[in-house]
DNA sequence: TCGCTTCCCATTGACGCCCACGGACGCCCA
DNA sequence: TGGGCGTCCGTGGGCGTCAATGGGAAGCGA
């Protein structure tokens, strides 16, 4: 119960409301995380979120760059003039923003996506279509004659 | 008994659990396994299930990478985004939830199929079909005339 | 003052926990 | 060696709790 992990799909209320899973939740509070950062994921049309650290990481990246070059410019802009603050409610909710809805396309159902350290809003379909897509993909890299190696059907 | 051998088939009851075999439990137990991650196979239509282990061949691969890559995206979406936690109930049971159904065809029976350090949920009949052939196949690859390892021959 | 947001309460449906039953298997003893 | 008995395991059902959702009211800023 340590890692964001698996996928749930909730429904937006009429007042744009969604329910954090409750697993995530756990999540969330077992790590300490007092405040949620959401950004736009770059290639994908999801919202990534996560606690401080996920700030941390730009912030150690950008640490070595030259505060007015360019990249930092952008970099800056990317992870904090694109960024928002995720407040919940008492009962553990989150508003759809427009900032929100407009990078995912979610209008009344919203996919939650466990990344381990972070997780991911999608619209459900999108997601759902992006899912088999990647599994196709990673079959055809994996795959050899008859099937997936050991390795990966059946880590150890 | 420290590893997953043997096959066994289970009823699913009117709620939608089922027994894990007590051999596997057992297996478990004994590696002190606290939580059961399930993914589904990539090539075949089965749900691989193993404790944390499992997932720390993953996160191995993925510590090499920046987390905000889109190859440590993918691997991350597909090893989290499209697994689960299994919670087992007090009595040691499972839910078969509409993630394992929908990529296994499990309706109201389910084969527990032992692969050494994970195990997978097949559905029954489509496990036998599979066994079959995968046991034509080994016998060209491997000697040949004593049949295939115990792990694939499934013995009760 | 008006509208949006936040808080509080109610509902219901799913899930976890508890207990009960029956059959199969192993063990023990004659 | 066979029969009887006890235990464990798979299975089923009832009930309480919690989570997801919805609606109403109050607080706050514009």
């Amino acid at each position: 119960m340590e890692r964001f992990l698996s996928s749930y799909v909730h429904n937006v209320d009429a007042k744009g409301r969604v329910s954090v899973p409750s697993q995530f939740r756990q999540v969330i509070e077992r790590r300490g995380i007092r405040e949620l950062f959401a950004m736009r994921a770059l290639s994908q049309p999801a919202i990534s979120v996560g606690g401080p650290e996920m700030m941390e990481h730009f912030e150690r990246q950008m640490e070595a760059l030259d505060p007015f070059s360019d990249l930092y410019q952008e970099m800056a802009l990317y992870a904090y003039g694109d960024g928002a603050y995720l407040k919940t409610d008492t009962e553990g909710r989150i508003l759809m923003t427009d900032f929100i809805r407009s990078h995912t396309g979610i209008s009344d159902r919203v996919a939650f996506v466990g990344l381990k350290d972070t997780f991911q809003l999608w619209e459900p379909d999108r997601f759902e279509a992006v899912r088999g897509a990647l599994r196709d993909r990673l079959r055809g890299k994996l795959t050899g004659d008859r099937g997936a190696p050991a390795s990966v059907e059946t880590p150890e």
